[in-house]
RNA sequence: AAUGCAAAUGGUCUUAUCGCUGUGUCUUGCGCAGGCAAGGCAGAGAGGAAAGUCUGGGCAACAUAGAGCAAUCUACUUCCUAACGGGAAGGCGUGCAUUGGGCGACUGAGGCACGACAGACAGCGCAACAGAAAAUAUACCGCUAUCUGUACUCGCCUCUCUCUAUUUUUGGAGAAGGGUUGGGGAGAGGUAGUAAGGGUGAAAUGGUGUGGUAAAAGCACACCGCGCUUUGGGCAACCAAAGUGGCAUGGCAAACCUUAGAUGUUGCAAGACCAAAUAUGCCUACAUUGCCCCGAAAGAGGCAUAAGCGUGGCUCGCGUGAGUAGGCGGGUAGGUCGCUACAGUGUGUGCGUGAGCAUACACGCAGAUAAAUGAUAAGAACACUCCAAAAGUGGACAGAACCCGGCUUAUAAGUUUGCAUUUUUU
RNA sequence: UGUGCUGUAGUCCAAUGGUAGGACGCUUGAAUUUGGCUCAGGAGAUGAAUGUUCGAUUCAUUCCAGCACAA
């Protein structure tokens, strides 16, 4: 049973060093099902730490910034309701489809891309 | 009334749960401390354009005696403003439709819309094609007068031939040829007068009417338009009236240019501060095996390996192997400040035609950084499904990134105004 | 976020304000047994809108698209 504290989304549990972001994007693993593609990359060492994530929606799919917004809010989301589905130490969530999908659809879509990784 | 178009206005609200980012406050933990972390409570959290980056400033760093040139920008007038290429009011012009005056050229009135609206007798350029001619006022065609006078023609003179009348001289008629300083004269040429006409072009050297003339022409007159002068009105742009000039030198300056005015450069990735790891430089202290070379010394460089360390169960082997510690400096990753309290918002009053200005009271209203405003649920208002109810569906353009003033562009429903069309009634 | 630059046929480039041109490509025909080469034709474009001008690829303004630079 989750309780409160598992579905928080604090600073710690982002990733903006930019150099790991360069290590993921560059040796990491991926999974692909439409409309994600995840880049992730295990624990070298177990710890404690939480997972942390990048999500990126590219500005080519969609032009304007309010739709941009619209998609990584709602990622970030389902993300903070699910996020015991992972346990890796860097995870990239991109989303690859050119149109918006309502909430739901992509709440099933993320619980099947998180088995796939496991 | 409906529909369409254009402009202005407008930019839904409330509650609950979970979550995110700041602020204030309290508690707990860690730390000598500055603080850091976790949790509780309170309260806040995208726009009218946040957009385009077209402009004007603030702010920051650098530069800077003063002046000039160059470059770029602006351009009716007067105001508003911190400033502006923005805005307000006024002037003038253009277009549209309406309605008047005049034979006509043309012109009056109010309405709506638009206008980068200084200067083209300072200079220098440009105008394809067409057209006689494209900027100089003339050439060309044409028109008129006059002169020359060819072909031709009408006359006159002379000679020859034929016919005819007559005795002859001679007369008459006809034909052909020659002459002519007689008249007319197509076409042609010269001189003079013209610019009415030339119909092409985007644009043609004032226009309409009358007189006038050989033909014409502002040549003259009347009117219209235009220029100049004076007077009056207006802060000014400019306007009105009177007089006068016979028209006196078009267009393009979003061609160069002239005149007047403005502009130092770069932009918060500006700039200021703190500062790990690694490397390097300097200083201090301690340590420093052997050999070679340089040196007076301090010391510097090279070669070798002992101890030690790594690999390995151990030995050999291989790799590493002369410095260590502390401090200072610039400074990278990263972080903090700059950062949101002001040309601030709302309401009222006064002044001003207006843009605005003054003043009183109240309010505190985003501050992120791979970048917060989301998800779910319920309800209200609005719109649509011809009307009502129920039920269902729907929400335009669009997301702060140092901050303000403008401009431009995008924009659903509703509301207001204007225009057009259709229908109905009077 | 800021600062600059560029838009011409399918592609690469030209063009003093005066009929938008060239090369390659495409296409039609000729020639060839057929294809290529060759020869003769043809189609095809100024990013969009508005303005200045008698007349805009060119000048001006506003949009649209693309590219570059600045940690």
């Amino acid at each position: 049973m989750k309780t409160q504290k598992d579905c928080t989304f604090r600073k710690n549990e982002r990733l903006c060093h930019k150099q790991s972001i360069e290590t993921l994007f560059k040796k990491g693993d991926h999974v692909f099902l439409y409309p994600f593609k995840l880049m992730f990359k295990h624990w070298d060492i177990p710890s404690n730490l939480p997972t942390q994530v990048v999500i990126s929606v590219s500005k080519r799919s969609f032009k304007l910034a309010t739709d941009r917004n619209l998609i990584k809010r709602r990622l970030r989301e389902i993300y903070r309701t699910h996020k015991d589905l992972f346990s890796v130490e860097h995870l990239a969530i991109i989303y690859v489809a050119k149109e918006k999908i309502d909430y739901n659809t992509l709440q099933k879509k993320f619980v099947q891309v998180s088995k796939k990784i496991q």
